[in-house]
DNA sequence: ATGAAAGCGCTAACAA
DNA sequence: TTGTTAGCGCTTTCAT
């Protein structure tokens, strides 16, 4: 390495110089922070002009401790839902003049324990967590060092941890709803991963749903998925190897896809002799085809809600932070119909259906 | 507000008080930047885990005045192509202990230039840039600044930026050798936005492979989408409209995936009717149906020769950037079969039979 | 092997 | 209205 001397930094100070004024005029021209003579200004905005000067907020991160940052942590960036909810909450935070700091864990613990590392290490002012699940003690560092987080459907709030939960229930009774008033009566459904509390969730939301619409849960009907295409094509093809439910409700809509897939594959045709439902409303859901009838999560009221908890965290460090539930609306498109008609049987399906399918 | 003191901060010089050395120590040990007795590092690291302590990256970004942070600017993470590009991108980051800074344009003009402006705030030291189409204008800034840039199909490389380009044309000629060896004559291109060079550039390389092959190019068979799936959509139904190639190729899967939708729509039947082939190979394309032959671009691979660019960039700023190729390679999946036999047809198919959809 | 101290760029007291 | 200055946390000479 030749021992050169450090190239000449652009800073406040080079333009103070330039201008013939001190570094806090110019810090006060540019953030308007303080009343400065507009015929100064006008000069010192000149110079800055004519340098290409751009402040350095890291400086003042230095200065203030936080970032300006927000960390995001997702488990998996190829479930389109993720990116879809990462434009929206980048959206929000650019806006309001923050960055996103992004990891993803593939829903590894040391994946999740090294994410939450960085975003120690780049001193966050607010982490989204949407890591399905994990062990208590990971994010325990969040809370020593301060950092509001803001939990998705963990459904447990605490002293500095909000959470964001999505109705589940109300989003399956609707899609529930819609089968039962298309003749469906044997309803099928495909949740997450085995063993995660928040497939759990889902399934108990299923079953809740089904009670509270009078139809009766049947766990033949119900197997686990893994919320990507691959366990939702295996749940299905499993499902039509037994006992063969006429629709099916999957905990996403990359399990309905790969569901739909298996249906394929087997010769089953969607939607006349099974109907799929998917959850999230992804914007693939509307291309494949069959168009998917689904459940619509709003990600921008997602990521609105997120950043409100994470601001009533940071204003009430040691209160219990904020539980907020996201509400769902079912799409119906086209990979639901009435259930084949039980020829052999005392048919109840209607052929006028067709039609019903506009909301 | 209460006027209270600002909290304590965790910082070097606490550890260093409390381990009863000085910062300069502390330094040391976590980065074994100098010998340190081994019994004081012990100790040192005793402390630092007692007390939770993180050293901040942020005080040495402001010495060093660069920050280990990479900036990606993508057009639009609606694209599967994008997030599953981010995904190695960051993986190889944080492997190096970088971070990304994501920005994100609409493909539109003035957020490109907030978005640049972001990573000249944010001092990174080098960006990724995809947005597809800009005046240079836009990114004179960061060249003025000497921020790395590695440019993705721009195919053009200058003094402080590099440019990864994939080899369009090696894989429409494998596309079109399938296709040809499948029987197919009339091979039919949905290109990207109409207007951009990089649209200009896939189309370009479809004619030239075309010719390479021995088959003639009719601009009749050629319309322009948008790079999503509403674009492949109105393509396609407009192809159908007039005149009819067997097979086509298009600019990317979610074109692809769009033309399938239109297809589908208009009764056609893929691939018996029409066969359809993908660009990118998003994870996606398997899961649909029929699953999709494309041309695969490897992510990984890009996001590779992306850091590669750019480091080169960043050690010889005055010299002209790399220019890197990215292969591709054909992935024969369902969407593509024999052409129907022209006997029957010599013109256009009616578009009648509603339920020939189906498998 | 260790400590003292300067300085990275910025902002907010405080002084003038 | 403007300038001076201290200090944010860290690394790195330079002393010791």
């Amino acid at each position: 390495m030749t021992p050169r001397k450090a190239p000449e930094r652009l800073t406040m100070r080079s333009v103070a110089k330039r201008a013939g004024v001190s570094s806090a005029t110019v810090s006060r021209v540019i953030n308007g922070s303080a009343p400065v003579t507009e015929e100064v200004a006008q000069h010192v905005r000149r110079i800055i002009e004519e340098l290409n000067f751009v402040p350095s907020p890291i400086a003042t991160t230095l200065k203030y401790g936080r970032s300006k940052t927000c960390g995001l942590i997702v488990p998996d960036l190829a479930n389109p839902f993720f990116p879809e909810f990462l434009i929206k909450l980048e959206e929000l935070l650019v806006e309001d003049d923050r960055e996103l700091l992004l990891a993803t864990t593939q829903s590894s613990e040391p994946n999740l324990i090294h994410s939450i590392h960085r975003m120690l290490t780049r001193r966050v002012d607010g982490v989204v967590l949407m890591a399905s699940e994990f062990d208590t003690r990971a994010i325990e560092p969040l809370f020593l060092h301060k950092i509001p987080i803001v939990t998705v459907d963990r459904r447990h709030v605490e002293k500095g941890a909000g959470d964001v939960a999505i109705d589940f229930e109300g989003g399956y009774r609707q899609a529930i709803l819609h089968l039962r008033e298309l003749g469906h009566r044997r309803i099928g459904f495909i949740g997450g991963m085995e063993g995660l509390l928040t497939s759990q969730f889902r399934l108990e939301a299923f079953r809740q749903a089904l009670l509270a619409v009078g139809l009766t849960y049947n766990p033949k009907f119900v197997r686990y998925g893994d919320y990507r295409v691959g366990g939702g094509d295996a749940a299905m093809s499993s499902l039509l190897a037994t006992s063969r439910p006429t629709a099916v409700i999957t905990a996403n809509d990359l399990t309905a896809i790969g569901a739909i897939r298996a249906l394929h594959t087997n010769g089953v045709s969607v939607p006349s002799q099974m109907s799929v439902v998917g959850f999230d409303d992804i914007m693939l859901s509307d291309a494949i085809h069959p168009a998917l009838t689904t459940i619509h999560v709003s990600k921008r009221e997602m990521a609105h809600s997120c950043i409100r908890a994470l601001n009533h965290t940071k204003a009430n460090l040691n209160k219990l932070g904020l539980l907020l539930s996201i509400g769902t609306s079912l799409i119906i498109r086209d990979s639901t119909a009435p259930p084949p008609s039980e020829s052999s049987a005392n048919g109840r399906a209607r052929p006028d259906s067709r039609a019903s399918v506009t909301v």
